[in-house]
DNA sequence: ATAAACTTTCAATAATTATTGAAAGTTTAA
DNA sequence: TTAAACTTTCAATAATTATTGAAAGTTTAT
């Protein structure tokens, strides 16, 4: 396969993933091209590259900067705002569970919380089911919180070490 | 708080998280509202109970038994058929685990694997960030894929003591 | 102050995804 | 074999989400 080619078709899959996962796809692929370009890239290049209209490059841009994904650089003598990603993997990984754990784990973390203090008649089956689910879930998304907390703070090496001793 | 209300509370925060993540709201709500019901529901209920049509609901069931979520039960002398959800939430987070990783790591990782393959110009600096990038992720995506791996096969107190001994 | 170069906004539109509901299909009992 | 009870299908429609593109906004140089 040729390297033009290899790309198209990392950014097709890295796309995918991306919308399988709740994030934007074009989002995504943004972040594909980035990840494997050596260069920084504008605007106008990425709208090229990837067939999107200037309003989309702009708004995608934005968010993957809010995600922490990317960032603008500027060089000598130009007006222009080249984009770059960040290539290191690791922090790609954190970064997302860190903005996602923020977004969405911690709203569901403290609904949860709050339905585990719902009183009720401890005879009642119907109580009874409902309590054990939420608290069963509680837990389980409290395990989930600290691992990640752990992930956040940890350096790839050590984390996958820790891990990965676990498979022995 | 009453039961009633934190019913909908659940129901609704489970559906969200679920469209978040990829996963149709509906669905996520039906399972929400099997996972905290004693009693076997049947269609006619969920409809009702979730303002949905027979077709909607009827779809949603089919797809919940395919991720392995919640199963039919047969009541002596009725027809009706009724459905229930697996309570145990480690089962649960293995279900989905499970199938998300055959639907969807396992895809990327076969396309990984191929580009990881690509060969090219080693002074050629685009060459060199793909294959990189390629490779770092490659790395990432397969330790995800052990721990799922070992998660799949793992009690949840044997994991989970694994995975929290990290944390001391 | 003006204009060129560039970025941002957002109402309109397109694309995608989910839902409905009625007709067709199936199973069971008599 | 008929009909009632129940389930499934799927074309039409609705709801949601993403994208466009042109106008407005901003910055910089002269």
């Amino acid at each position: 396969m040729e390297l033009a080619a290899a790309k198209l078709k990392f950014i097709e899959a890295w796309g995918k993933l991306g919308s399988e996962w709740g994030i934007n796809r074009t989002m995504a692929q943004v972040h594909a091209l980035l990840l494997i370009s050596a260069e920084a890239l504008t605007t106008e290049e990425i709208m090229e590259n990837l067939s999107i209209s200037r309003g989309n490059a702009n708004m995608t841009l934005r968010d993957l900067i809010g995600w922490g994904l990317i960032e603008k650089q500027h060089k000598a003598g130009e007006r222009k705002e080249y984009f770059f990603a960040d290539k290191d993997v690791w922090n790609i990984a954190r970064q997302v569970a860190k903005e996602r754990k923020k977004r969405e784990l911690e709203p569901v973390l403290k609904v949860l919380t709050e339905l585990s203090t719902v009183e009720g008649d401890e005879k009642d089956p119907e109580f009874k089911t409902f309590k054990k689910s939420i608290n069963d879930i509680n837990k389980l998304a409290n395990n989930v919180d600290k691992t990640l907390e752990t992930m956040l703070k940890a350096e790839e090496s050590w984390f996958w070490g820790s891990v990965l001793k676990v498979f022995k």
